[in-house]
DNA sequence: GGATGATAGTTAGCATGATAACCAAATAGG
DNA sequence: CCTATTTGGTTATCATGCTAACTATCATCC
């Protein structure tokens, strides 16, 4: 997450452009932008996410999983390569979804080491349930932070 | 932080959009973009920062220290104002940069809650050799990724 | 001037991210 | 075949975010 809650804005990049002459203000602004705006959806959909007892991760485990078009189950690696998150907390959030019963695991056939991750009908209804008003959060973002946000 | 590797793209969306008719894909697509623009540069700063012992809030902390230009203090409240983070953490953030001596507490005259912040030379040191940086890794990231990053 | 409420900061406990180091199973190469 | 490496997953430990609930001080206002 990203925190400035005012951009450091022209006046303070003049000063360290100053300073450090080769910084190109209008880039460095441009990615202050960028990350304070991802920074402030983050929080919405956190938010959201939580009243739903989901986050991110959690939310975006069963996306991967229901998106999968020719299987209905994933290797935890598979999960996890698909994600950008650490292999021990790939485990550990897979051990508390398969705690609250959104999805289950399986051995595989041939790989004693393998875990197959299959989603339960309660995991697909969670996520069918959670998506419509995950997008209506982000369409809402989109419009109201159009201008820019604070004015 | 966000995680998705490879963005959901238009298939997956178009699946979604079927049973979620009033999704606005462009939208979401360039919500989904920001997101992971900045998870990757969230990555790229953060692995800059603990290269010198930092993190982003150590970071912005400093920052906010320094540029204020009538005063060269803040109350550990204004600080945590300038910052989009919660008390105890700021609390806590600041007492390790206190530790590390990076910054300084002294006492309110008048207000005996209060505390003042004030930046070290050490910290002010630090914060200059690390700006330069900074500004490095978001310019390079920000021309690396001009054309949306993956080929 | 004493109750009442607001503000500054801390403590306790939890969630969720990371690394390092580990075990067990599979694979590769001589 | 048998060692050596790679791969799948876990454990232990830490960092850093949060909320709830607390203390202490200040401000208000009757």
């Amino acid at each position: 997450m990203f925190f400035l809650k005012e951009l450091p804005t022209r006046q303070m990049l003049e000063v360290y452009k100053k300073r450090f002459p080769d910084m190109k203000m209008d880039t460095v602004e441009s990615a202050l932008r960028l990350l304070r705006q991802a920074s402030l959806l983050l929080r919405i959909l956190d938010a959201y996410f939580t009243k739903h007892d989901l986050s991110q991760l959690r939310f975006l485990i069963l996306v991967v999983l229901d998106r999968e078009i020719d299987r209905d189950w994933l290797m935890a690696s598979e999960v996890a390569a698909r994600l950008d998150v650490s292999r021990p907390v790939m485990a550990r959030t897979l051990k508390t979804l398969s705690d609250d019963k959104l999805l289950d695991f399986d051995e595989h056939d041939t790989d004693g080491r393998a875990k197959l991750i299959r989603l339960t009908s309660k995991g697909r209804w969670t996520l069918h349930e959670v998506l419509p008003g995950y997008y209506r959060e982000i369409e809402q973002f989109m419009v109201s932070s159009q201008d820019g946000g604070t004015p």
